[in-house]
DNA sequence: CGTCTATTTGAATGTACTCAAAAGCGGTGG
DNA sequence: CCACCGCTTTTGAGTACATTCAAATAGACG
């Protein structure tokens, strides 16, 4: 049912009797969104921190010459939403789309808050949502202070295989800093490589 | 006296009795480090979170080639650490090292742990330190993933006007993602324009 | 004062981008 | 279910951005 993964994903950091699932559940709010729509734009205050469900979104950085750059993708058992607008209550800088039609489980700021209360547990498994993101953040800026475009593609689809898959490489391009062009010619010599090994 | 820098510090999130700040302060270890000394390698667990009362330190990390790639700087008033081992207690991927004579207040995990009992409110004193090295992280990712050298340049001495004027430009460029002759021929650049601009 | 490291400069090279055009593919409506 | 339209991917040529290597100069530390 529609509880069972988000449950399972707590479960993987805190355990949780079946009073307090409920409890918990009872805070959710569920949300279908249809490929191209947006569950949070720049400009606004992040108020959900959103749970998939089911399907794929990304957000994104718009930048002064319009140009989009992806900061983060989601599929299913995966959290997305603009955290820094979120945790600060400011006016975010991030837009997130829904890449496929998707559902989302939200869990708002003001519920999170009474959450915390009602079950202390939950506060310890945010942090290590938290802490998370920072270390994957952490990760990225030392890849792409420390290697080559190749480099990063590669070490995406290794650390990504699922993403890598589902993705439409103008993504995962913007997502690594590089233009489509380049990342169609890095896919080519990569091939080109790989089959000379082979010999 | 030693503690008023960092009692400072917190006080810009929160507010703590007498009684409480002393609690804090006999956590603390006061440390000196003498120039090109280690506060923490890679491959350590890393023990304490620093907070810096003099001097100038930098975290970076080294890659597979031996080159080292500048993650974060601190002078006076700034935390830092290997915060990813800090938090997860593995062995961590960051050299801690100071670029200059300093004095740093060392908190262990234990320590901290003890303090979150004695006194909640530093728990959130502490979220709220992880929470902006999340977002300081996140706008370096958005910055090197969609602006140029010379952009990601004038907006580090722009933010950071106090590590300008403090640091060698080697250690600049290697936080920026760039070689240090590089960034010398950037620097020539913007004098050029900005000397054009005058006339 | 001498030595070591940081910075500047230049030439040659490599990496990544821009622009344009063609081919491929997927979703939508008829 | 097919055909079309629009978006994605590929390819190539030309250009711009950034690195490498080497050498000269400048600065800083012991």
């Amino acid at each position: 049912m529609e509880f069972n993964l988000i449950l399972q994903n707590l479960q993987r950091h805190i355990e949780l009797t079946d009073e307090e699932k409920e409890i918990f559940c009872s805070s959710l709010r569920s949300k279908k969104v249809k490929r191209h729509q947006f569950l949070g734009e720049a400009g606004e205050i992040s108020r959900y921190q959103n749970f998939v469900n089911k399907g794929c979104l990304r957000s994104y950085y718009v930048d002064e010459n319009g140009f989009e750059h992806n900061v983060q993708f989601a599929i299913e058992d995966w959290w997305i939403g603009d955290m820094a607008s979120f945790l600060t209550k400011k006016p975010g800088s991030l837009f997130i789309e829904a890449l496929e039609d998707s559902d989302v489980l939200q869990l708002d700021y003001p519920s999170m808050e009474e959450l915390y209360v009602k079950i202390p547990k939950l506060e310890r498994f945010f942090r290590i949502l938290l802490q998370n993101a920072f270390i994957t953040f952490e990760q990225r800026i030392i890849s792409t202070i420390s290697r080559s475009a190749e480099e990063r593609y590669l070490e995406f689809i290794n650390k990504y295989p699922l993403f890598e898959q589902r993705l439409p490489q103008i993504h995962i391009a913007s997502y690594l800093g590089i233009t489509p062009e380049f990342l169609s010619k890095i896919r080519k010599k990569i091939l080109v490589d790989s089959s000379k090994t082979l010999k």
